[in-house]
DNA sequence: TAAGCGTCGATTGTCGACAGTTTAATCTTG
DNA sequence: CAAGATTAAACTGTCGACAATCGACGCTTA
């Protein structure tokens, strides 16, 4: 069954996958607010919502409490996760610690093309640096990024920083704008590749982590204005 | 439904959850190899022979696909992962990224009490040292670099360790043995206390980095001595 | 008025069923 | 006899149903 109305066309490639068209719904709505941390993911409502039983929700929904959206309290059901100042500082000290790694790999496996790749990336972010959609630029943002785990060949290294992706992005977007000066990233992304061409290992790895690091100080600082709130409900 | 019988006692505390119940009797019999590399999980099956629906071990299969343990092919099910010499490589490199990680963090978290408890675990490595029970060793093991990144204090780093630590239980319970001289493997791990103890970050990541590596080389080494296979099936 | 208790609606956990698809087995046919 | 077509069995994806449980509300009782 599918969620929205046929499209008509058949372009119905990769759509034969009910549970993870749900997922994606689902982490769609936690990251733009739709589904409000710590509230409840009542079953049969996103079943009846999307017009289809409990089933295939329940599944997705496992799926999100794995990758961290979701926390599930036994027989009370799932939630969407609070994200504490705590998770914050967790989260960027993990992707400090597995992008430093990835881009050394990332450095040894460099080849023209994906060289050409980034540089493509970064020339977009150029150009979204212009535009006031901020969503947008975090997304092209993230996919630099996402690029240079791509580039270092780890399936794991790429689903740990998927995994702290979603996570993000819930933060994210509940603080709305990111970046003070748009067209600042596209610059220090310019460095970041910069590095990697000139191959020194240390060198990739401080920069990496300075660029993360002000990544975190920067959302922390904005974390901090909103409301801090303990997680899951008291037993 | 109870997968044991009733144990009488009112010590029914944390039982209460089916999937989670399914989930540790399925990674248990792909651990063990009941379930060996590539074969078919069917759900009515285990279903059947654990005397409940299909519906929790389906959950409880994407729960441990999620994990890594089972891949699924969409409309054929779900099969225990094959894991080839290039996934082994993927998971000791990360774990090494983790884990050095972690140790540094651990070694600043460090107190009399948790340094004793890590204390009293090399005391149990030196005891199963004795003993001809290869699992327990390893399990042990496991057991000392957990407790460090509990240490560490970040839900997030343990989880990824441990999802790797399903995967790698996994190949490790297809080789059998593991070490060929359990007597060292309390020594090796004296170190690395000594090094946290100490708490010279170059140290501690060069230690852990070392400790790590070499369990890499020795898995490496007894894996390419066993079938080397192509993951999943052909399109 | 505040704490305790029972009731009621809402929601989860689990089950059995059914249709559509995949796999295995059997039967053709060149 | 081998390759392809055909049929039958097995399995997955999804659904709707039902009992058990949880949380809220209101009522009783100090």
């Amino acid at each position: 069954m599918r969620l929205m109305s046929p499209p008509v066309g058949l372009a119905a490639l990769a759509d034969t996958d009910l549970v993870g068209q749900v997922a994606r719904v689902l982490t769609q709505a936690v990251i733009n607010g739709q589904l409000a941390p710590g509230a409840k993911v009542v079953e049969a409502g996103i079943a009846r919502e999307l017009g289809i039983s409990r089933a295939p929700v329940r599944e997705a929904a496992r799926l999100l409490e794995q990758q961290g959206l979701l926390v599930s309290h036994p027989r009370r059901g799932f939630f969407v996760r609070k994200l504490e100042a705590r998770d914050i500082d967790e989260i960027y000290d993990l992707r400090i610690c597995v992008e430093c790694h990835a881009a050394l790999l990332a450095a040894k496996n460099l080849t023209p093309a994906n060289r050409d790749a980034l540089r493509r990336q970064i020339d977009v972010l150029h150009e979204t640096a212009d535009l006031e959609d901020h969503a947008r630029q975090v997304e092209e943002d993230y996919k630099f990024h996402r690029m240079v785990i791509e580039i270092a060949g780890s399936q794991r290294l790429l689903k740990v920083f998927d995994d702290l992706s979603s996570e993000l992005r819930m933060v994210i977007g509940l603080i709305g704008r990111l970046y003070d000066d748009p067209s600042r990233i596209a610059q220090t992304h310019e460095a970041l590749l910069d590095v990697l061409e000139q191959g020194h290992a240390d060198i990739i790895a401080a920069r990496f982590d300075y660029h993360i690091a002000a990544a975190w100080r920067e959302v922390g600082k904005l974390v901090r204005e909103i409301p801090a709130s303990t997680n899951g409900a008291a037993p």
